[in-house]
DNA sequence: TATGAATGAGCGTTCATTCAT
DNA sequence: CATGAATGAACGCTCATTCAT
């Protein structure tokens, strides 16, 4: 019951060595994309730079990609697909585990792998920003999602009653931010050989998030 | 003792009328420039589109700036001017209001000024980010003195006992971030008519940052 | 006997010294012009330069003159005359001074007036060879002028037995030449502390002409 | 015993071609700025010029040269090699050819090579001159190594008793600028439809460079 | 499929000249 | 007369994209 049936296995084999090859090659262009985007930016970048890096032609790119834009379009809905696997709800059914691990869980693999992909965080934190107003639709678009998970889960919070009451719009954003802001220095500023101790950074965060400032005796609002 | 006297008080008149007038038109064309940069970043936008919108002929542009870039800059510059000028140290001597009153004024003025040049907010958080390399310096000198100023007042809330214990880099980071995710909703993804009650997200922001999310009953770390 | 008089003395005098003001005004950005076109060349020169030195304001400049083109023109219109004034045919009239002593003052003038008007020399030499057609023109006409001259003393010097028989079109061409790499090495290439001994050049360049290379005893044509 | 054998001699001859191609090319767009630049000048010449005369596209120019500047230095430096070749010590040892033979060769290939290559002399005598001091740099060596080979000449003919005792100096630049007139007359003045006996006009600078003006007779120096 | 020569729209910048004051 | 702000045509150059081979 498989969906194409070919009379010719030969000529199938052959078909499908190519698209390997095809794919392999998309996948060349597409690595040295990242490293030079990253390296110099979107506009600073020029198809030259890549073709160079890629070890090929100058027309051979455009067979795989439309435009020089297509290719970093591509990239970045490549990352953006990489961060939403790992932010998901918070389970708070009757048996999981207890959120706050579930919190660290995230909030580690979310550094864990934007330090493994340091190039397309800086794509995405650095060169995305201010592109073109098609591109800010879809980076709204990806944060609109990671809102609306933070969001959920203070609601959550809220209604489980673990989290204080707090407006939900600001708060989230302010979640978002730092958790931003921490993975810029991670992944753009920190030199090369700096080293974390990413477990450590992320108890911090998880602590400036749901602890705040203050000491626990000084927990009263300003008059 | 006058600051300056001239035998001719006519012609020092008409110099000081055309100097205003070089003034002006200098504003207008900077006003200009800051309109559309805002709109449609630095590489997307042209001398022409400039020009246009200032009303004035190409080579008049060239009469008032050096260079594309050197017009950016001093928007950027002038922007980092009027910010720095209310981030400042928080007054802990005896005798001074409540540092949690000053933080507050601290940040009501951040929100006020930002949210008073969108336009320029829009600048500095979405066009001169991945610009170049001379930029980035700049820039990251900027946050670097906001950093510090942060950083003291943790240390400072620290030696007093006001401040939980905490890794002052990492802490400092995030809050850096959740200011500069909330001046970025409100100067560049609100949109125009949107409302805001600026003291009620000042409240939350401070909120956000001194006291995090739970609950005072559940302030225990995760095992 | 004054071609014009006029009726009222004071507005004459009045008159008079407004043109002397006005002729003296030229004469200074005239001055200027020659300086800086000598030393930056007439592409290299801009209109900014020539006010700057001479100290007035963009729209003075085109008072007194009507371009760019025009004040260049004039410069070396008037290094024309000055040089066109010492070339004259040489006086074979009984009773004159020999010939020989008339060109070796001929010389003398040429190589004297150059040398005292670098400037102009090395805008002639110079900044005016390859201009355009117009300039030319203008050019050819001098330098035809002076091969005239040339050319009638070889002739005049071929009646009387005292040169010998050549092509007078080639010859006078020759003698042009010796003169103009002389003056150009004296105008242009010498470091401005370089001293000359203008009477040995003098007799150098007489000699040369008049004897060329050859020792008498080997004054016999190639085979 | 090939010089370099290559496992697929298909793709070898398709590069051979290709290189081939290039180089007529290149030569295409070479040609047009030499006649272009004869014809106008160096600054008169604009990219636009050049390649309307090529038949080619704006960007295909800058495929074969970095700038304006670039070509025009090109043009040059293939002159200075085409001359430099043919200035070439005399050769004064026992057996060689007489002298003035080898001196009338030299004069005779390098009217015909100027003549040949009007263009190229007209762009050398007319458009290198005063353009800037890089040009002025290069020029001065070429002179300079021209100037070196008469000198030579010169204190070789002291030597073997061939000329006459002068200053070596001012006498090596009157040749050098009678030769100079001489071509500049034949190169850039004549019209495109005048004849000329190079045989003659040889013949003539020649004599003028060797015997001089003054009949054997009249050889004393003025008084 | 792969190539790379060719394209041309578009850029930022300059500067001789004009003209209202 | 003198000023200098304003003008705009023209320049050299870049680079994403196309297409014949």
């Amino acid at each position: 019951m498989s969906s194409s049936q070919s009379p010719n296995p030969k000529i199938d084999g052959r078909v499908r060595r190519a698209q390997q090859k095809r794919r392999e090659r998309r996948a060349q262009v597409l690595e040295a994309a990242r490293r030079i985007f990253a390296q110099k930016g979107y506009h600073a970048t020029s198809i030259t730079d890549i073709i160079d890096a890629a070890g090929i032609a100058r027309g051979t790119f455009y067979l795989y990609f439309d435009t020089k834009r297509a290719i970093f379009d591509e990239l970045l809905d490549l990352f953006f697909q990489l961060l939403t696997r790992e932010v998901r709800p918070v389970d708070v059914a009757p048996g999981a585990r207890p959120p706050v691990e579930q919190l660290a869980g995230i909030v580690r693999h979310v550094l864990d792998t934007l330090f493994a992909n340091r190039d397309l965080a800086r794509i995405l934190l650095r060169e995305a920003v201010g592109l073109d107003a098609e591109f800010d639709r879809k980076l709204a678009e990806f944060y609109g999602r990671v809102l609306a998970v933070i969001q959920h889960a203070l609601a959550t919070g809220h209604r489980i009653g673990l989290v204080r009451r707090c407006n939900i719009a600001v708060t989230s954003t302010c979640i978002l931010g730092s958790v931003k802001e921490i993975v810029y220095h991670l992944a753009v500023e920190a030199d090369v050989g700096d080293l974390f101790d990413l477990d450590a950074v992320t108890r911090e965060v998880l602590d400036f998030n749901l602890y705040g400032l203050f000491l626990p005796g000084d927990r009263k609002l300003p008059a």
